[in-house]
DNA sequence: GGCATCCTCCATAAATCCATGGAATATTGT
DNA sequence: ACAATATTCCATGGATTTATGGAGGATGCC
């Protein structure tokens, strides 16, 4: 048999678990789900994923050597970015996986996102509704979310501006609300405000980063 | 802005996150690429992958945490196999992003497969010229794996015995080889030896794993 | 029942990872 | 040159992971 070379072996299998390290600590996902909204300085991303900035600097670090995130200087700050999108496609895709396969995950999601019966429609009815023109796609994410990327023709209020700016939107128009990704509760949160104000809300059934990475239109 | 619920948030990713763990680490990413060519117990694992009995156990008791495998009983032993066709996905993606996104793979790989110029062939090729009926296809992955599932047509010899064995395979054909996917060495080694003999050997540019994702028929 | 086999669980030591505070570095502005 | 800001680097303690032997459980064979 001999199979000699082993220690080869090991070093390439060790680099590949240098990437799945990467994907092995919760505060970490949290960030390339940041992330994968568009860049962000490493102070803004502290701040979203409630780190402390020298823990979040760690955990960028960690992300870059495997690769993951690639980095712009701008004078004194630093912007990270996911290094493409077959990275935001790997995240995606061990959610997804985690959810299939691991008892603990749904009961977590709903745990997290309120299991409410509300409505969701797929990304082509969204399409075919917004080219109809019978309602509003609302984005609720923070403004630097929707700045960086969002569905054409949405309209962006963060939910935390939501209740004050709600006049902004029509109301008799069914209002479909998006949000991060699948995972994320902003649209959760922001169907149960307008429904609670009377509005008739419903959810993509996802958000951003699987619009994106289905290869729908995406507007800056 | 509130954002109260911070711990299921936590719980959730860290739930995700345990998924990540499991492809954490060099070993049980072995154990997953040899899992992806078919169940086997946790005696033939240890053995394949060079560990230790325990070492071994423990390992798959993370990946089975993470839901990626499931377990077969049968009389005194325990066959792990993977848990879904999403998971051997999931593994093939990660390897891949890795090798786009970080430098040390590519030199790894090259380390552990020579990088030898040898001429490879794709899925469709291989698949025309079997019907054509102008090559043989050569599955050197050691037997049981061959067993567990092969392209339809291909002769089985484990590299190990392909020296002694060469005569069963034609003088004047071509000969494809394949093994377990893209990183895996059996392949480069066999068609070394087959050049080394003489023969027209190629490779399959990746191996069963692949074949198998791209939605291609397995015998049995 | 008694025994062998295969695997899991437990205990341990070495190595690694995580969060955090303080120091060091780099860039910009004065 | 000096101060201010944003980020990285370093040191530390506590928690987690890894590899490994040995004990314990389950199953099948005699």
């Amino acid at each position: 048999m001999a199979e000699v070379p082993t220690r080869p072996k090991a070093q390439l299998y060790d680099a590949f678990a240098v990437s799945g390290k990467a994907l092995a600590s919760g505060k970490r996902l949290e960030l390339l789900e940041l992330l994968a909204q568009g860049e962000r300085t490493v102070d803004a991303l502290a701040k979203a994923a409630g780190l402390n900035l020298t823990t979040a600097s760690a955990h960028l670090q960690t992300l870059k050597q495997a690769g993951f995130v690639a980095i712009r200087r701008e004078g004194v700050r630093v912007h990270y970015r996911l290094a493409g999108d077959d990275v935001a496609l790997l995240f995606a895709l061990l959610r997804k996986v985690a959810e299939n396969h691991q008892a603990a995950v749904p009961a977590a999601r709903d745990a997290y996102l309120g299991d409410d019966g509300t409505t969701e429609v797929t990304r082509e009815e969204l399409s075919a509704r917004l080219r109809a023109g019978d309602v509003v796609v609302l984005d609720v994410r923070p403004v630097e979310e929707y700045l960086a990327g969002h569905i054409p023709g949405a309209v962006g209020i963060p939910v935390g501006e939501l209740a004050d700016r709600i006049n902004e939107l029509p109301e008799d128009c069914e209002i479909i609300v998006y949000c991060r990704g699948e995972y994320c509760v902003l649209a959760y949160d922001a169907v149960r405000l307008l429904a609670g104000r009377g509005r008739r809300a419903i959810r993509l059934s996802d958000g951003m980063l699987e619009w994106r990475l289905a290869g729908f239109p995406v507007a800056a």
